[in-house]
DNA sequence: TAATTTTGTCTAACGGTGTTAAATTATTTA
DNA sequence: TAAATAATTTAACACCGTTAGACAAAATTA
């Protein structure tokens, strides 16, 4: 017989194809541009027809997520093989997750959820009513820095932030990480972050 | 006159009714949730009603974009005018943002983008593929751990993580800072935590 | 006070979304 | 060739943001 694999084969096929189409339409229009519809158009069927192989839409980013996590995952590992010393590797590694999150900004986002609707509170806002402006006055005096838009003042802000950031994204959308753990981490940084102010 | 003046008030107020139905909106069934019928049914009118005080739905979210970042100033401002030296002011305020984050979950999603879409990839997944647990290898080894389910190590990748993903969170929702700023805080933030696994 | 203008509000509709049930077409099996 | 099965589509539902036009209430003017 043989034609039942054919077919299987060639379900696997369209099964595929869905994927690609979802994430070529991703790359070109953004996520909120994705709909069923959009997708089917581009495979050149009807929308109920995905159904027949995705459960629903959130069946079909499931499946983009874990694509993404697989290429993560051999970005990382390609990183690390290049390297022997455990020190080298960690750096590399976490230089190989930055570029797959600008190289591969679609799959990132959905993989961690950062949104992109949020842009430039500063012209709403004075800036001594921003996080900014009020946590940069401690940096500054810290430092002996007068100058807020000094560059060496913002690296340490962002740099904060980052971590602060971060550790409140991990937790929001992975909720369930022990709170002794979180600060931990969260004490830990902040007073290394401080630390290297003064020096 | 002053009728004027009442009226001016009066509009002033369902105003800021629909501001605060939409908060509730989102605390009750989160921000998916929100439509401008839900909005209008809650102060009790017709969805058309609220274009005559907001130009669309965005109108709306910047709005409470707004109202967020007011807030987490002020909960930073308490937290600092509590202390005297920059030290304590600085671990006040990132603690004080940290607090926010939580306790009004809502509005920092908002602020910062963070979804809640994704969740436990590691149920899909081969531990070994995964970021995490490629990154631990290494960390366990400087550390010298056998146990990957060890807190001590978990702690030091969330560590790693919450930096890395941080900083990718704030380049990706505000495109424009600098790569060499960049690249600095996140050697820096690296080197840094491996440094503090060796001791 | 009566007529007119302005304002506030609603109804109805458009084009879009995810999703489902039923009808239809194509393919395989007997 | 006829019947059964599979693949695909059409039509519909309930929702979404948004707009235009109708309508009634209020304020203003004559």
């Amino acid at each position: 017989m043989g034609s039942k694999e054919r077919i299987h084969r060639l379900k696997e096929n369209t099964k595929v194809n869905i994927i690609n189409a979802a994430h070529e339409i991703v790359k070109e229009e953004g996520w909120q541009a994705l709909s069923m519809r959009k997708i089917a158009e581009k495979i050149e069927y009807t929308a109920p027809m995905i159904y027949e192989y995705y459960a629903n839409k959130e069946g079909i980013l499931l499946e983009l997520t874990k694509k993404g996590y697989l290429l993560l995952g051999e970005k990382m590992k390609e990183a690390r093989d290049k390297y022997d010393t455990p020190e080298e590797q960690l750096e590399a590694m976490w230089l190989a997750y930055w570029n797959f999150a600008f190289e591969e900004k679609e799959y990132y986002q959905l993989m961690f959820g950062v949104q992109v609707n949020c842009c430039m509170i500063e012209d709403l806002l004075p800036i001594e009513s921003t996080p900014y402006g009020i946590a940069t006055k401690p940096i500054m005096q810290l430092m002996g820095i007068d100058d807020p838009e000094d560059d060496r003042v913002c690296t340490k802000y962002y740099t904060y932030w980052s971590i602060v950031h971060g550790l409140v994204s991990i937790n929001i959308v992975r909720k369930g990480a022990s709170d002794e753990i979180n600060r931990q981490i969260l004490k830990d940084a902040i007073i290394g972050i401080t630390r290297s102010l003064k020096s």
